[in-house]
DNA sequence: CCCGACATGTAAATGGTTACATGATTGC
DNA sequence: GCAATCATGTAACCATTTACATGTCGGG
């Protein structure tokens, strides 16, 4: 259900549209967050039957109209609720690691691919997060400068501090997987010294 | 569909029943992938159906009976061939992110117990982690034990080396995740300096 | 004889993915 | 006029969770 609350979160902000949300989702939020649109559109609906959000309709060009949202009281609250409460840890569910389990079935050269499959997507995480980390340093990130504006000065260092804090353990688990993927390139060269 | 690997794993170790199954994924296995009993059972009449097992019924005391399943040549052949394929990687969906990303909405108390409760999670997953490798040191592992039995000698260092590779991981992720909410800790203490 | 472990499911709901479908607008 | 982007959905499917349901066995 915490894709409610990172819509939530995004509406906090200012206004939007599904379509501008979907837009976040493959951005921003995305880095932490990841949503369709087909999964966007209809929980919006639902949200706002919920008596979270407003919906209004907004004319677009001469024909087009799109449907804006804001968020109400009850959304806002919600949000905080969330906020507030802890967190229910799912139990682990990780498939690059069961398979690492049973890499004795692998061919080596597939073994291998494997481990260089992992660094691959871990680099392009790492890479996407350190440029967060950078927009927020120097005050680039769009939607963290649109935050601010609607925030006191004192308020400012702590919003910040809390998203660069949020990438820098996502770059430090990404870190962390590539130099375990590594391990595992040097334990296959170790265990399969021919191949 | 992890799962169905999973449980190929197992069940190409030695045959099983339904609930032996169902243990292992409350203990080993459910170290790196859980299920509960409501998917086990169905997802191995599907495995039957798909031709990846085969299942006899076993006489159990007096009037009871069991299930149990062993892997047939195409279960075998699926599994290799999922072990030598690549494997997706699935979206970034990470509520503990999620949440950290908007602390500043959390009262301070409950952002630092929600950084605590992030370091009891981790640790205790750390406790068992360490406890495997521990045991595949030792050969005290039943599983594993099991597993080797049925190898020749020459593969015993590799299966018995990934296996320690994978916990290794999971461990080190582990670490990073409590040294992260620590972090988190120092970072709340700093920017609310009375709370 | 009772209790905890053994044994096997079904049903409903939730959450998420993939595919399909459609149409308007803006900029070149 | 065409393409890319803006805009909004539905439908089918798959994986997973939670709740319910039932019965046997073995040891004390």
């Amino acid at each position: 259900m915490s894709l409610r609350y990172a819509l939530l979160a995004l509406l906090s902000v200012e206004p939007m549209t599904g379509y501008d949300l979907y837009k976040e989702f493959e951005s921003s939020v995305g880095h932490v967050w990841h949503a369709p649109d087909s999964q966007i559109y209809p929980e919006l609906r639902r949200m706002e039957k919920d008596g979270l959000l407003e919906g209004e309709e907004v004319v677009w060009g001469q024909r087009g109209k799109k449907r804006q949202y804001h968020i109400t009281e009850a959304g806002t609250a919600a949000f905080r609720d969330w906020m507030n409460g802890t967190l229910e840890y799912s139990r682990v569910r990780d498939p690059a690691h069961l398979k690492a389990a049973y890499l004795e079935w692998a061919e080596p050269e597939a073994a291998r691919e494997q481990m260089r499959a992992h660094i691959r997507h871990h680099t392009a995480q790492l890479e996407q997060w350190r440029e967060k980390v950078r927009e927020i340093e120097q005050g680039t990130s769009p939607m963290l400068t649109r935050r601010l504006a609607t925030l006191p000065a004192s308020e400012h260092s702590k919003t910040t501090a809390f998203k660069k804090f949020t990438y820098q353990g996502l770059i430090a688990r990404a870190e962390q997987e590539i130099a375990w993927a590594q391990q595992g390139l040097a334990l296959i060269d170790e265990l399969y010294p021919a191949g």
